[in-house]
DNA sequence: TTGTATGCGTTATCAT
DNA sequence: ATGATAACGCATACAA
């Protein structure tokens, strides 16, 4: 709108060189108080802002992380773009959030920000994209995986072990008497469904449960999927006695199937989580699920992401943090464990 | 990570100067099939990307713009930002989502990227700050407000009418005979809980009902508000027959609250939300609300906020679009109106 | 059709 | 303590 004042208005206002004007700004060198002063009200007068794409062409630094999530509207995300922002806080950094809506596309298009150095790092919460590409732009550029771990990868990445909390909570189903346990699991094409759909096979085989296919049925974590399949799980003959969705969203889309279906939970059908969003604990029946420690998986994945940019060493590469089974009452009676 | 190559490398490469490499890129002037062919190799060979930074203070202008969120957690804004995201990508701008907390510390620092040249234009989806800073900066920098509307201000702004939806939300309740109609707002400082608020008390008004204090209460849009305010309307002596929420978030708090308290919704107190948010029709009962054009308002938001940056003449720079009442389990039986 | 040279607004390296 | 000037990487007006 308003045509800026730069460097030179200040310095031509105060009657010095902008190479002054600058060490008053940044306080490096020593500058007479007097012409300091008159700097300064030159500046206030002016309303003077530095800009900052030319300090960020000359340090070839933005102090800008984008951090990519599948799905804005997942909730799941929302707490770890928290832990995000906060960790970026500290360190001085931006977040630029974008939502990919699963396009690779989308997605391709944020991390060009990088090549074109208008972003310093990346955080990915969802690896949708093929592997290759991912681990070639790892290699070039500093990035962090959140949430999820590719295995036989050396890419940094914060996560929880999926496929142990994904075989602890299935094990609960069956502890508590369950010998039908339908699966909804998340896209297929993403690694962490993967985990927890061999957690879940996992389980069973353990306990000698039969694998039956039409138990599994893919979702995509949006609340209407969870509807969908959990409508045609309850359309097969011999019903489930109990459903594991892989996420709590989808969990309460099944959870108002069933009720739709007139079928009651968890007396007739149990049904388990996976996240422990918010809204778990408030659905009625409030959901069993597997706590994922999301603020802190953002706020560790900056932290190391700005090891990364710094070129520090970071110890540990892949860090795994410790999830926890809450159980409520969609699963009927149970206890709590730790692990 | 690794060094990058400069529009000057490619140059070097092609045997021609940075000026003809830069032709070819844009596409501006015309250049030599042969000579063409060599810089393209070039830049091949060399990986090239053009420094996005160096393209930007050379223009002025950054394509991004800057979506900022009172919190990232809220379910009614991940829509919001979808429609932004899509509108923005249409008209080449990226978007860089901010979530202010409700801090307006956070906020500010946002919206000093725009000082700054490092973003060119703003969206804000709360107008949490005084008005006077808010006025001073729309005067300045190109800005729009989505989901609100301020009285009394030429800001440029999208979003529904708050307060007559509000209004025909409780006129509903009182259709249904309800006589103690309780109503969980908004925090207070901030402008459409008001506009929500006086909505409530004309169709009180309207119906003769007397106002009671201790009915209205205050939240802050967050489930675990919603809870415990619906815990504290529980508490009073004469029970509310109906709660209006503010929010589908806090509604679904309230849900559970009168839940807990051994009541049922709608049979004991009936319910009605504010938002029409995904999980409105899946929780159980499922909620009656008010639809807002969540994506639209975030789309039509950046249309004009693109115009603003682009100086073009927005004919309207008030935009009101509608809101539907969608009537389901929460408020009883009932029916539907538009408007 | 191509090259030279200037400027975008800073910071930093020289001098003085 | 201060000033002149060269980058940072690119786009473009002007020459050739």
């Amino acid at each position: 709108m308003i045509t800026m004042a730069t460097i030179h208005d200040v310095a031509r206002l105060a009657k010095v060189s902008i190479a002054t004007v600058s060490r008053v700004m940044s306080g490096a060198d020593p500058v007479n108080p007097k012409t300091q002063q008159r700097v300064m009200e030159a500046m206030e007068q002016l309303n003077y802002t530095p800009n900052g794409l030319a300090r960020n062409l000359r340090s070839l630094k933005t102090n800008v992380i984008i951090a990519l999530v599948p799905d804005i509207k997942n909730p799941f995300f929302s707490e770890v773009i928290r832990g995000i922002e906060d960790g970026a806080r500290e360190a001085g950094f931006h977040v630029l959030v974008g939502s990919t809506d699963g396009d690779r596309e989308k997605a391709k298009a944020y991390m060009a920000l990088l090549e074109e150095s208008r972003a310093d790092g990346l955080i990915l919460t969802t690896a949708q994209m093929d592997q290759a590409f991912i681990e070639d732009f790892a290699a070039r550029r500093p990035m962090v995986l959140a949430c999820e771990y590719i295995a036989g990868s050396e890419i940094p990445c914060v996560s929880i072990d999926n496929e142990s909390a994904a075989r602890k909570i299935t094990k609960h189903l069956l502890a508590l008497g369950h010998t039908r346990i339908a699966h909804i699991m998340g896209p297929s094409n993403v690694v962490l469904s993967q985990a927890r759909l061999n957690g879940y096979k996992q389980a069973l085989r353990e306990h000698g449960m039969p694998e039956d296919e039409l138990l599994v049925q893919e979702g995509d974590f949006s609340i209407e999927s969870g509807y969908a399949v959990a409508k045609k799980l309850l359309s097969i003959e011999r019903l489930p006695t109990a459903i594991f969705a892989a996420s709590d969203v989808m969990a309460i889309g099944a959870l108002r199937a069933i009720h739709d279906h007139g079928l009651r939970v968890p007396d007739d059908i149990a049904v388990a989580g996976f996240d422990d969003i918010n809204m778990a604990s408030y659905v009625s029946p409030a959901l069993t699920t597997i706590h994922q420690p999301r603020y802190e998986i953002g706020q560790r994945s900056v932290q190391m992401l700005v090891k990364l940019m710094k070129a520090e060493e970071l110890g540990q590469a892949q860090v795994v943090l410790e999830d926890t089974m809450i159980i409520r009452e969609s699963s009927g009676k149970g206890h709590e464990e730790k692990g």
